[in-house]
DNA sequence: GAGCACTGC
């Protein structure tokens, strides 16, 4: 797809108003401004939420599910836990509430410890990866999703928990949704066992009601006011065909209009599209006349280093606007306040999972509804504010309610060896409250088969001990087994290295206009043994050096996802001596630590055809070297590699070289299959 | 010779 249209879009900015105005949906609802001056008891009872107090925790009281809706700005995330308590309900226990983010648990944890004036870590805790910040007073304990289903796995009816608060449950992130039913599992046996109740609140956005009243036992609907402000939409009269285009046109559209303290967020797809439009509007703003101010472009997106993420936080100077340029990253994830303007591309990059290739596709795709009203309320958190929104009312009315809830578009190996763990006796049929398709189910069942996870009786599939340990590992299944094999290699360290590089984001920094410094700095860790051995290099240099930052700088490596890559490191080490491993390392021989790659990544191997190219020994689909790769120049007979990423080809990414002997060495079964007579 | 949204254990 060429991306520079014919024309630079700079010469076809014309002002004037592709928009006309819609003057219905109102009202998006918005925080509250904080204010320190005021006293925190009375900053509480200031909120929406205090209103329906005693009535709140009447019916909280009695209910055993209750599906509780409040927009941002109601409070109920730092209030209903403090009212619970207060109350006295679930005092026997802990009340849990789960959050799909870090720094969300953190943060609304040490709120919630201000407001009740106590240490953090005391009556108020939280608990997240790396870092538990709980004791044996805490009785509201704050936590990711994640972290809670991992306690699931030692303790399925979460007898440690009273009441379990699953907020910002319209994400529908893969956790909390197993989550759904690992609760009312729960709740379901402890009511059977006559153990103390198990009471779950499901906290929402507005969508999604009815699914998860149904779901929970037709549970009763309470509704919490938020404090909102209007939102003015404006929708394109035209479907729009370049909506980088119609973006750039609409933020100069405002900018010659609006005052300059009003700033506005653009909602985009990607780092790429964000630098380029970056780069135009800053040339553009260059030539306007001086009837119009300046202006600073702030590009926003997760790989960004910290450092200028946080310039989207900076006021602009006085009389300059500021335009963010944001991924979705700005939909949920950071907050900016004083944003008046909100644009909206209706797109967004998104992952798609393919079952029976196995092949996860991420392709730019439309919002839905919910997805856009999100977006929507990101304008005039403090005021009110207006969306452009870019495209038609139609279009808009097409589009689909709800974002397809993640657990329906990803590899389900992890939930089902997690599921299995959690001692659920029917796998295949989760009361999951959307369903994953049986193709998807069926496909992690095979994978975790070929690991030699679980082992099948007709319909009933049981986990193996290997696939008990796998599950111990919070790790995707194949990587846990690389670990667990690898005593047999005598190479556990170095795997333990290896695994924990790849389950970080990338410790590789590679800006584009350093490009030649970038890779001679690389050439130095570089080997032909691939791109597993080139990391572990990388990492034994950054221990030599003590994890030096200027070491880091110059090596183009990122010193805080290596840092991180120690932390994970340190965690799966922990869990491998609990299991009892020998944890020996191989020294100088990389050919062992290859060989236990090849029987742990076996599924994922290619084999070079006498034409020059790869086809994956699975599924037989033609594959290619990413040009990331450090073998990309070479041509090895056989590789294993970590993922396939299917953009303008079928691309193998992160790859080690292997002998056909150690694949058939480690499943000689599937390869009788697979493999077909090597020609000379 | 490509180019990767966002979380999380």
């Amino acid at each position: 797809m060429p991306h520079n249209p014919d024309h630079p879009p700079a010469k076809k900015f014309k002002p004037g108003s592709p928009f006309f105005r819609i003057d219905k949906k109102p009202g998006m609802l918005l925080p509250r401004k904080e204010n320190a001056s005021v006293p925190i008891d009375v900053q509480r009872k200031n909120l929406p939420i205090y209103q329906a107090k005693s009535q709140l925790i009447n019916q909280l009281r009695q209910l055993h599910n209750a599906v509780l809706i409040g927009e941002t700005g109601s409070g109920k995330t730092t209030q209903i836990p403090q009212y619970l308590y207060e109350a006295g309900i679930g005092r026997q226990g802990i009340v849990a509430v789960t959050q799909p983010r870090r720094v969300a648990a953190i943060s609304l944890a040490t709120r919630v410890a201000e407001e009740k004036r106590t240490q953090l870590g005391k009556l108020v805790g939280y608990t997240v990866r790396f870092e538990d910040v709980t004791s044996s007073e805490t009785k509201l304990k704050f936590m990711t999703d994640g972290m809670l289903l991992r306690e699931a796995i030692g303790d399925p009816l979460l007898l440690r928990y009273t009441v379990v608060v699953l907020d910002e449950a319209h994400e529908r992130t893969v956790h909390t949704d197993v989550l759904f039913g690992v609760v009312k599992a729960a709740q379901r046996k402890r009511r059977e066992q006559n153990k103390v109740p198990l009471k779950v609140i499901v906290m929402s956005a507005t969508m999604d009601v009815d699914l998860f009243s149904q779901y929970f036992n037709k549970s009763p609907v309470l509704y919490l006011e938020g404090r909102q402000h209007p939102i003015q939409m404006y929708y394109t009269k035209q479907p729009q065909s370049d909506y980088l285009q119609a973006a750039l046109v609409s933020v100069f559209q405002i900018h010659q209009e609006a005052p300059a303290s009003h700033d506005i967020l653009v909602f985009m797809t990607g780092q790429e599209e964000i630098e380029a439009l970056a780069r135009t509007c800053r040339d553009i703003a260059k030539h306007l006349p001086d009837s119009c101010g300046p202006m600073t472009v702030i590009p926003l997106y997760a790989s960004l280093p910290p450092a200028q993420q946080l310039r989207v936080f900076q006021p602009a100077p006085k009389g300059c606007r500021k335009v963010i340029l944001s991924t979705n990253i700005a939909e949920t994830s950071i907050t900016i306040s004083g944003i008046k303007y909100v644009i909206d591309t209706g797109m967004v990059k998104a992952k798609r999972f393919n079952p029976e290739s196995g092949l996860e596709v991420l392709a730019v795709q439309r919002v839905s509804k919910a997805q856009a009203w999100q977006r929507a309320g990101r304008a005039g958190r403090e005021d009110s504010g207006s969306v452009y929104r870019l495209y038609t009312e139609d279009e808009f009315d097409n589009l689909i309610p709800m974002t397809v809830p993640e657990i329906q578009r990803c590899n389900l190996a992890s939930v089902v060896l997690q599921l299995l763990a959690l001692g659920i006796p029917d796998v295949m049929n989760f009361d999951f409250m959307s369903k994953p398709s049986p193709e998807a189910m069926r496909s992690a069942v095979e994978q975790l088969d070929l690991l030699g996870a679980v082992g099948r009786k007709g319909e009933q599939v049981t986990l193996t001990p290997l696939g008990k340990k796998m599950a111990s590992f919070p790790l995707e299944p194949r990587y846990a087994k690389t670990i667990l094999l690898s005593p047999d290699f005598q190479c556990s360290e170095e795997v333990l290295t290896i695994v924990s590089l790849l389950s970080v984001d990338t410790v590789l920094y590679n800006p584009p206009a350093r490009r030649e410094e970038c890779l001679a700095a690389r050439k130095k860790f570089t080997t032909s043994e691939g791109d597993h051995l080139t990391l572990l290099n990388i990492y034994r240099a950054f221990k030599k050096v003590n994890a030096n930052k200027e070491w880091c700088r110059e090596n183009f490596v990122n010193s805080r996802n290596m840092s991180m890559v120690g932390e994970v490191r340190a965690q799966l080490r922990e869990i491998c001596l609990k299991l009892s491993m020998k944890l020996e390392s191989c020294g100088s021989d990389t050919g062992s630590v290859r060989r236990c790659l090849a029987h742990g990544l076996f599924m994922n191997a290619a084999e070079l055809q006498p034409d020059g190219s790869y086809t994956a020994l699975d599924t037989h689909q033609p594959v290619a070297i990413h040009p990331s790769s450090v073998l990309f120049q070479a041509k090895p007979a056989y590789v294993v590699f970590n993922e396939l990423l299917h953009t303008s080809k079928c691309y193998m990414r992160d790859l080690c070289l292997v002998d056909a002997d150690w694949l058939v060495e480690a499943a000689p079964e599937y390869f009788r299959r697979k493999l077909r007579p090597t020609k000379s």
